[in-house]
RNA sequence: GCCGGGGUGACAGAGAGGCCAUGUGGCGGACUGCAGAUCCGCAGACAGGAGUUCAAAUCUCCUUCCCGGCCCCA
């Protein structure tokens, strides 16, 4: 079963078929860093690090490239306001970018190479686009000439034409065509600038990325992705100025991901509607954030809202209850179903979807039916120690995709026995700030013993002194399952 | 204006000719001292209008509304 993914290029799905068996090279249009990153910008990092995650699970082996345009007009401009060089600014904007995605565990990139380092291969290409007529000098500029480009709007369907009809293109400048666009930008006095055969400047916006596949991957990559916002003119002029170059075909395939949206509105700095990575970061878990972002198709538009963090935490938190439970099952596993076949297919149903888009929508719900089922397994006392096993391997496996789930710090502790503690003790108890394991199951005992004599009032007092401590109790039929919030 | 993508139940969001999405929320039942968790079941939808087809949320056409792009942007 090929794996299909949508092709900007072609608007439809296409089986993957990379340039050498077995191998990615994968570009993604990574930010422009002269502030933090926001929202929008995590959902397209966890979408692409899904992709790369998923790719390998398939078993191909992926060179996963991500820029950083650290020096631009934004940039400048801000470290200007800010009174800082320009280079420092991007500096510690890329750290904060780093400890963001760290903290929402989107896997690092093969590589994260900046356009300040790449300036030698630019002036190269630039050099080489002069050379071939495509590009010529204005000014200590230099401009790429649209007109001579052949297939101009392969990706974006925009005709040159329609485009200088509607454009609100600035004609002020050096340009021969108002749609001709810099390749290298002349430093006005006091910028940071790099030398160059046209005098002192900086790399225009387009021309870092072509030059960055073209270093870190070659002349054909497979994968090219970046936001839909990206699609004109970004991308449609770094294929034009690399396939003028080269001759090649620029990239196979083109992903694009969705916007974050907030009132079906695009969030974005300009508007003002965005909500910083860490602001959320501050009310909830990364595993919720990912959730919400996962449980969507990275193509399209995903709403944002005030409730939709909270809607994805209830919602997550069915998996991550089904997933604790077979885990503290396992000490107490009785039955003879080892889940063998259930398994098997939830994974085929799993990977079909994936290999369907990365559709992680349908792949989730999949995880869904696999919890349901174990459930009631569970409940019926059908599962084995072996099926619970194997359920939790296989939340493992999708996890190790989706990494949603947290394995470790939240357990479920089943306390049993009397507890050895007369009224004063248990007054003491009551009154603790922090309750070390040892003493939450000592509670939870007395709070049995006091169920058994029904003495609800007294048992309700202990389970809300520890709900007060963010303790959750639940009775079940094999005795009170405790863990902390 | 032009180029793309869309309008699916209370909400979020899949699906792309015939079969169930899924989750949260709601309702009913089981379990329970209560609560929670869990299980079982129910309700509720494909923007509007034509057409193609034995069969359309899915294909075609028209209308309408929304979003993205056309300076920068994930």
């Amino acid at each position: 079963m090929p794996l299909v993914l949508y092709n900007t290029l072609t608007r439809r799905k296409e089986p993957f078929q990379p340039v050498r068996e077995g191998k990615v090279g994968m570009y993604v249009c990574g930010v422009t860093v002269y502030d933090k990153s926001h929202l929008g910008h995590a959902k397209s990092a966890i979408n692409f690090d899904l992709i790369v995650r998923y790719l390998r699970y398939r078993g191909y082996e992926v060179n996963h490239v991500t820029n950083f345009t650290d020096v631009d007009d934004k940039i400048i401009q801000r470290a200007k306001e800010l009174s800082i060089d320009p280079l420092a600014l991007s500096k510690s904007m890329i750290d904060d970018y780093f400890r963001s995605m760290d903290t929402l565990k989107v896997g690092r990139a093969t590589k994260y190479p900046k356009a300040t380092e790449t300036i030698d291969d630019i002036v190269g290409m630039v050099k080489g686009l002069v050379d071939k007529g495509m590009a010529y000098e204005s000014n200590g500029s230099v401009y790429f000439s649209v007109r001579k480009a052949e297939d101009y709007g392969k990706l974006s369907g925009q005709t040159l034409d329609q485009m200088v009809a509607g454009a609100r293109v600035d004609p002020s400048e050096d340009k021969r065509d108002p749609m001709d666009f810099a390749v290298w930008k002349a430093a006005k006095p006091g910028e940071v600038a790099w030398g160059s055969p046209w005098g002192k400047g900086r790399p225009g916006w387009h021309i870092e990325c072509s030059a960055m596949c073209l270093k870190h991957i070659g002349e054909t990559v497979d994968i090219h992705g970046g936001g839909t916002d990206l699609i004109f003119p970004h991308h449609e002029n770094e294929i034009l100025q690399s396939e003028a170059l080269t001759g090649k075909q620029f990239a196979r395939y083109w992903m694009h991901n969705g916007m974050l949206t907030i009132d079906e509105e695009k969030m974005s700095k300009s508007l003002k509607n965005f909500f910083l990575i860490d602001e959320v970061l501050a009310m909830y878990s990364p595993q919720v954030i990912r959730f919400f972002v996962l449980n969507a198709n990275y193509r399209h538009p995903l709403e944002y809202n005030s409730s939709s963090l909270e809607d994805s935490k209830r919602a997550l938190e069915t998996l991550q209850n089904s997933y604790d439970e077979t885990k503290a099952y396992l000490g107490r596993a009785r039955g003879e179903d080892d889940a063998e076949q259930m398994c098997s297919d939830a994974r085929s149903r799993f990977m079909e979807k994936m290999d369907d888009d990365f559709n992680s929508r349908d792949a989730v719900a999949v995880m869904y039916d696999l919890s349901r089922e174990v459930n009631r397994l569970r409940a019926e006392g059908r599962l084995s120690r072996k099926g619970a096993e194997n359920v939790i391997g296989l939340f493992d496996e999708f996890n190790g995709l989706f990494d949603v789930l947290v394995s470790e710090g939240q357990r479920n502790i089943v306390s049993e026995g009397v507890a050895d503690l007369d009224g004063e003790g248990l007054e003491s108890l009551l009154a603790k700030e922090e309750l070390p394991d040892a003493d939450v199951d000592m509670l939870v005992r007395a709070r049995q013993d006091a169920r058994k004599r029904k003495d609800f009032a007294a048992a309700d007092r202990i389970r809300d002194a520890l709900a007060a401590r963010g303790i959750d109790i639940q009775d079940t039929r094999d005795g009170a399952v405790w863990k902390r919030k």
